[in-house]
DNA sequence: CAATATCGGACTATTTTAGTCCAATATGTT
DNA sequence: AACATATTGGACTAAAATAGTCCGATATTG
C-alpha cells in the first residue's frame, strides 16, 4: 500500500529526537527510552545511519550518537534512501532494471516521472521540518492548518 | 525501497493496453498474450481491477474486458487505491492506526504532508498520460508539465 | 584493568506479496 | 437444448521481503 518500512518510520523518530538533543551525545539504550522504540531495533537502526553518514558514534564508556550534520541539511530523501535504499516506484525505475516487459512497456516513462515527483517531494522537507508534533490527538484545528489526511475511499 | 508492487505495476500495463483498445472486449489471455503477463495474473489483476469498478466485464462467449470510463477520467492514484489500498506512508496515515507511539511520536504530521504530496502527484497523471514509453519513442512536446510535487505550503 | 557502549554480522521469526488452482456461473453458438 | 467459451469468487501454496534478536569483537573512559 505504498508505504515506508516501519524501520524507515522508527528511523526517522530517531533522528528527530537526536536533532532535538542538540550535540549531545545519546547511547543507545537512552534513545530507545526516551523514543519508545525497542533497543535492538534502535540499535540496528543507528548503526545503519551511522554507516550512511547521517549520525556519528562514539565509542567507549559514555560513548553514544549525535547527528552529524545541522537538521537543516538533513532531508527526508536522504533519510529514506539510507534506510531502505533509493526510491524506485517499480523495477524500471533502477539503473539495473531486470523488468521483463521493459521491452514492450508503455508505462515506464509515465512511472518514472512519478518516482521524480516523490522524490522531489521527500527532498523538500529537511528533518527540523520533521519535527512536527501530533499526528494523532485530534486536537482541534492547530497551527497546522492543512495537515488533513483523508484517506477513506 | 518505496516501490508500488509487482501487482500493481502490471495492473497499469494492461490498463494502459486496455485503453489502447478502445471499447472493443479483451479476454484474459488476449490481455495476456498482448501484454505478456503471466495469464493467471492477469485474469487476477482484471478480477481486482473489476470489482473496483475501474474495467467491465462482459461474461461467456465472445466475452471480455473493457475500461470502465474514458482514461482521461482514470487516475494514478486510483488504480494505486484499487491494486494495493490507499496510499499509506505511515502507520498513522491510515483512519485505523495502530502504532503504539503514536502518543509521543514527533514526526507523524511531517509525514502526512509528505503523503498529501505523493497523493496529488499520483492524482495528477491519468491513464492516458501513463501510456508513455520509459527510454525512446518520445513523443513530440508533452503536455507532461504537471507531474510537479510542490503541493504543500 | 575493568566497566561501558559501539560495531559488525549472522540468525530466526513474522508478515506481506506473488502466483496457482478449481468449482460455479453466465453468455453466445450450434 | 446442449455445448463451448470466458468471467467470477474464493481458497490455497510458495516465495520473498521485513522485523526483530543475539553474540562476540573492539574502542574509550577512568
Ligand atoms: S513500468 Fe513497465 S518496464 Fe517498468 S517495471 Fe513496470 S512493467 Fe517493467
Ligand atoms: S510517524 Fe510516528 S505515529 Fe506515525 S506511524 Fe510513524 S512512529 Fe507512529
Amino acid at each position: 500500500m505504498l508505504r515506508i518500512s516501519r524501520l524507515t518510520d522508527y528511523g526517522t523518530v530517531i533522528l528527530v529526537y537526536l536533532a532535538q538533543r542538540g550535540d549531545r551525545l545519546c547511547s543507545a539504550s537512552d534513545v530507545a527510552a526516551e523514543t519508545h522504540v525497542a533497543l535492538p531495533t534502535a540499535q540496528k537502526l543507528l548503526k545503519v545511519l551511522a554507516k550512511a553518514g547521517l549520525v556519528e558514534s562514539t565509542r567507549g564508556s559514555e560513548g553514544g550518537y549525535c547527528l552529524a550534520r545541522p537538521p537543516s541539511s538533513i532531508t527526508a530523501a536522504e533519510i529514506v534512501d539510507a534506510l531502505e535504499g533509493p526510491v524506485a516506484i517499480t523495477e524500471c525505475s533502477t539503473e539495473a532494471s531486470q523488468c521483463e516487459l521493459e521491452s514492450m512497456c508503455h508505462t515506464g516513462g509515465a512511472w518514472q516521472r512519478i518516482n521524480q515527483a516523490i522524490r522531489d517531494a521527500l527532498a523538500d522537507v529537511t528533518l527540523d521540518e520533521l519535527d512536527c508534533p501530533p499526528p494523532a490527538a485530534r486536537t482541534p484545528a492547530h497551527k497546522t492548518a492543512g495537515v488533513t489526511a483523508r484517506q477513506q475511499r
